[in-house]
DNA sequence: AGTATTCTGGAGGGAGGTGA
DNA sequence: TCACCTCCCTCCAGAATACT
């Protein structure tokens, strides 16, 4: 995040596109920024060796490329074949490029790999003809897209346009159509998340959708239902947005057979029984439970992820486990078990219960 | 009024813990 | 030692909410 990171030099110096040393008049400081990419012919070969050793494959060439940077062992990740692309300039001294294209020239020179696929184009009528050209070549590259980076030339315009919180304001992505399936929507589950909200989940025959199983879907609240017109049992248009996020599109009406049903809101939450109710003005429908073991869990859930709290091995079952025997229902309650509880969490054995109390004994102190 | 941020959902894969 | 399990992290759309 810029503070906080993984120490992946090493895996990176397996990389055979970054050069160990630069080449030519090289400025006194630079950083190069870039991204690390599996090549589909290095991923299939990949999977091969895995074959060949006995080992499962991988599901796509993304995932793996990412995990392969995260190796504790550099010899796994050279063994991987990864490949880096630069396509910008971060910190550096010296004479700076006046604008983007010479900037990732500049790069070229000095040894690293650039895209040949870049453009430069004058006007949004090349910028879209480019696009397009470059979604009908999609299947033809040698690895995956799945759009294009527009980005404006002149550093002096980036400046004056400035970023935005976490992205700049003179870059876009351009996302190409995702890839679609069919499957069928096996039932529709109302589903309690940490601020009681219900949203109704998908249930699908397990689908293949750009390289991923896709076995459950959002389908966010009952207007985005309703708005879909989604039955349980319905056949359905499924893909994943900008690849990541699987999304129902559509039903397919015409393949109904009379069977299917609609999911109905239950009024009583699935979990632990309270009223629910949709707040006026609001989309969604939210359990009215105080108590309720899934928002409880949620919340504390969400907690420790964030790393609101320093302790290593702090597990989710654990948490689970204490508030399914209803001895703790929010973070400070963590903090105020008694002393026969804490016995028993360590009796448990497990290392996150007992570094629990540990964290818990410090606390006191 | 417009823009930015936060929250929520699911999947893949690595790391590290657990238990036989 | 090995198989299995849990957790974490990442991605982004849509809704709600916060901020300018």
């Amino acid at each position: 995040d810029g503070m906080v990171g993984e120490e992946i030099t090493a895996n990176l110096r397996t990389i055979r596109s970054i050069p160990l040393s630069l080449s030519g008049d090289f400025p006194s400081l630079l950083e190069a920024r870039g991204e690390v990419v599996m090549l589909l012919e290095d991923f299939q070969r990949l999977n091969e060796l895995y074959e060949e050793r006995g080992l499962p494959h991988f599901a796509n060439p993304r995932n793996a490329a990412a995990g392969s940077v995260r190796q504790l062992d550099s010899k796994i990740t050279a063994e991987r074949k990864l490949t880096f692309f630069a396509y910008g300039l971060g910190r550096f001294e010296g004479a700076l490029p006046s604008s983007q294209s010479e900037a990732i020239s500049l790069l070229a020179d000095l040894g690293f790999l650039v895209s040949s696929l870049r453009q430069k184009a004058l006007g949004i009528g090349a910028v879209a003809d480019y696009c397009a050209d470059m979604e009908k070549r999609r299947e033809t590259l040698p690895f995956e897209i799945d759009g294009c980076v527009i980005k404006v030339d002149e550093i002096s315009l980036q400046e004056r346009l400035g970023e935005k919180s976490r992205s700049p304001r003179w870059a876009v992505a351009y996302k190409f159509k995702p890839v679609q399936a069919l499957t069928r929507i096996r039932d529709i589950l109302p589903s309690v998340g940490r601020t009681g909200a219900i949203t109704p989940l998908a249930v699908l025959d397990a689908v293949q959708v750009g390289g991923v199983t896709v076995s459950r879907a959002t389908l966010h609240n009952m207007d985005e239902l309703m708005r879909k017109g989604v039955l349980i049992g319905d056949w359905v248009v499924i893909q994943r947005a900008v690849d990541v996020i699987p999304e129902v599109v559509a039903p397919l009406a015409e393949r109904r057979d009379g069977l299917e049903r609609p999911f109905i809101m239950p009024d009583r939450c699935p979990v632990c029984g309270s009223g629910v109710i949709k707040p006026e003005g609001e989309v969604v429908y939210r359990c009215e439970g105080l108590d309720c073991p899934a928002q409880i869990k949620g919340r504390l859930k969400n907690f420790v992820s964030r790393r609101a709290m320093d302790i290593d091995g702090f597990g989710i079952k654990l948490i689970e486990q204490l508030v399914d025997s209803g001895k703790v229902r929010d973070m400070a309650e963590i903090f105020r078990l008694d002393a026969a509880t804490l016995a028993s969490l360590e009796r448990m054995g497990p290392k996150s219960a007992q570094n629990l109390v540990e964290a818990i004994e410090k606390s006191k102190g």
